[in-house]
RNA sequence: AGCCCGAUAGUAUAAGGGUAGUACGACAGAUUUUGGUUCUGUUUGUGGAGGUUCGAAUCCUUCUCGGGCUACCA
């Protein structure tokens, strides 16, 4: 029923707690070894990769129980749902490999969730309360300290009656009655001090229009939704914990199918926050160009990074599921990014330098050309190889030269010899700068006989560099992308936002990369691509024909940086 | 404060009374025409105190710490 079942979710080796429910489900003959689960957005936002950890779950487990698995939108408050959002989740959940069985609307039990609340005032377990919300608050008391009954509690089930019509008939004006049910105001649980079930609101809805002006309150329209979809394992995350006894109290009221809810702890990652309202911030305040800004950890965010589908399960499916708080290293969501590149992705020279390093071959002919054929990818050999110009002037990186280089440095320096990749090697004889001392340019010899694939020269290098043919050279621009906060946990950080942001989370550089990335890109069959040296790089949408423009999804790792690093370490 | 949930290497996650494993990371080495990949090896853990038991990460008590709940949001 889906589209790409998670393999390695069968054969991890060990069960996370709600698969070993629902096995034991299975095990005792519950619903007949029926599994059927849900992913329950409310469309009022955008999927991120927290809600991916959600739908991989939903989806994963009936994937694995030949179970079903619905999209329901939990739209029972039309002021902030729209139906934009309703299309980017179902494209989002789409692009993640999954595919629902229903597609369904808590909206669409509007008319059965308002006999089911008659039916608790019938049975004088709910009543029509004309407290303001400031009363009912005042009414709910703390955690230490009892309720108080509403004056309004002990109306007869006819005034009820009368007056939760009247409601619905909108005879009333937003926030003059709300329907509670009558529960314990004396818990020690809040959510069970007669919790308001349903609220007027003259408000226009995304699916049922005016048709109605009272809206359920989630507690009434989850669970209910879940027992009429006939959902057997109803998931969600820890802070709902405290409703399911509420959720379980309407169940046996109202003598439904008995869903069971079980939560689990939501995911965090370093670097980033996951909560809409801060999300929204980033975008609202210019932080981030969008909600699919590909700092940001949104699905059309990630997406925009480049990141797969296939490497967003594989995540999902190492983090785990539990239900203790967890922090998780984004290192290991770029684990699983490069892991899948890396066997996947073409490899291509580029050269990514506001200003590169132009080395000039002394001893190779002006005018003079010549085609090497470069291997696409070292870890695919049915990818097959390209062409790549070669000539007498190429751009290298100028982080691949020092004139005074440290120990194990085994890029070029003067004197110094590595391999062009793909073609030769070659010696710096003379360094070039201007006037004020910036160097401008390399005078290198080449080893004709150490041609790639025919080097007969018995020269050995410890480096080889990437490069790009200065006649042949495309320009384009590279966006490279970092973490969008310099804090691992940005959310528990008292500090504003403007000082946690990672400022150097975006860095926009001119590069010239090789043609037939440029072909390839023309053509549309380009995607996910490996710019040889410096990381994972996928085309944005904001290329046009003359300048192609890239967006790093990730870097390779970099152990000399490492290396440098240990050294500011030391220095310092 | 009351109630609820939780606590296993740096980060996650297993072990369901019987040898504390796995992944990522870190470190070291080998291979390498990407300082990538791959391979090999090493390192690090049951929050504290009691109890039950032949035997406790696991069961009990208690303490500590972390999180949640007190919306006409979900």
């Amino acid at each position: 029923m889906t589209e790409a079942p998670n393999e390695s979710s069968t054969d991890r080796g060990h069960l996370n707690f709600i698969e070993q429910i629902v096995e034991d489900d299975i095990a005792s003959g519950k619903h007949r070894g029926r599994v059927h689960t849900r992913f329950p957005p409310e469309p009022n936002g955008y999927l991120h990769i927290g809600h991916a950890k959600s739908i991989c779950l939903n989806f994963g487990l009936a994937d694995k129980y030949g179970g079903k698995t619905n999209l329901r939108f939990d739209d029972t408050n039309p002021v902030t749902e729209d139906t934009e959002y309703v299309d980017s989740i179902k494209n989002d959940v789409r692009w993640l490999g999954f595919d629902w069985e229903n597609e369904l609307y808590a909206s669409d039990y509007f008319e059965q969730l308002y006999q089911f609340a008659e039916a608790l005032i019938l049975k004088g377990l709910a009543y029509v309360d004309d407290s303001t919300s400031e009363e009912i608050a005042a009414q709910k008391g703390t955690p230490t300290e009892p309720g108080r009954l509403s004056i309004y509690r002990d109306r007869s089930v006819d005034e009820n009656l009368d007056f939760f019509r009247r409601m619905r008939a909108g005879e009333y004006p937003d926030g003059a009655k709300v329907l509670r049910v009558k529960v314990d105001m004396a818990s020690p649980n809040m959510q069970l001090r007669d919790p308001i079930i349903y609220r007027i609101k003259h408000a226009h809805h995304h699916r049922t229009g005016n048709t109605w002006c009272i809206y359920p309150m989630y507690d009434f329209a989850h669970g209910q939704s879940d027992s009429i979809e006939q959902i057997t394992h109803s998931l969600c995350t820890l802070e709902f914990v405290p409703h399911r006894p509420l959720y379980d109290w309407f169940i046996e009221q109202l003598n439904i199918f008995p869903s069971r809810q079980y939560e689990f702890a939501r995911l965090n990652l370093t670097y980033t926050v996951m909560s809409k309202r801060k999300l929204k911030k980033l975008v609202e305040e210019g932080h981030v160009t969008g909600w699919d800004d590909p700092r940001m950890p949104t699905i059309a965010g990630i997406r925009r990074r480049g990141y797969t589908p296939a490497s967003i399960r594989d995540f999902c499916d190492r983090i785990g599921v539990a239900r203790r708080d967890n922090l998780i290293d984004v290192g290991l969501l770029e684990f699983c990014i490069r892991e899948e590149l890396n066997k996947t992705t073409p490899r291509v020279m580029a050269v990514l330098d506001e200003k590169p390093l132009k080395l000039v071959i002394t001893n190779y002919d002006e005018g003079r050309e010549e085609i090497m054929r470069i291997e696409n990818n070292p870890e695919d050999a049915s990818s097959g190889e390209r062409d790549v110009p070669f000539s007498r002037d190429v751009y290298i990186e100028r982080d691949d030269f020092m004139e005074v280089p440290p120990k194990k440095f085994f890029r070029l320096f003067p004197g110094g010899m590595v391999r062009l990749k793909g073609a030769y090697i070659i010696k710096c004889d003379e360094v070039i700068k201007d006037e004020t001392g910036e160097i401008t340019e390399l005078r290198c010899s080449y080893i004709p006989e150490s041609r790639s694939g025919s080097d007969t020269s018995g020269i050995n290098v410890k480096g080889t560099i990437h490069w790009v043919s200065v006649p042949h050279a495309v320009e384009a621009e590279v966006r490279l992308y970092d973490r969008l906060f310099s804090v691992e946990n940005p959310a528990a950080d008292e500090r504003d936002f403007q000082e946690l942001l990672n400022p150097t989370s975006l860095e926009v550089v001119r590069a010239f990369v090789e043609p037939a990335l440029v072909d390839a890109s023309r053509s549309g069959s380009l995607t996910n691509v490996q710019f040889m040296r410096k990381g994972y790089f996928i085309l944005d949408a904001d290329s046009t024909p003359e300048r192609p423009v890239f967006n790093r999804t990730v870097t390779l790792k970099d152990a000399w940086a490492k290396e440098q690093n240990k050294g500011e370490v030391k220095k310092g």
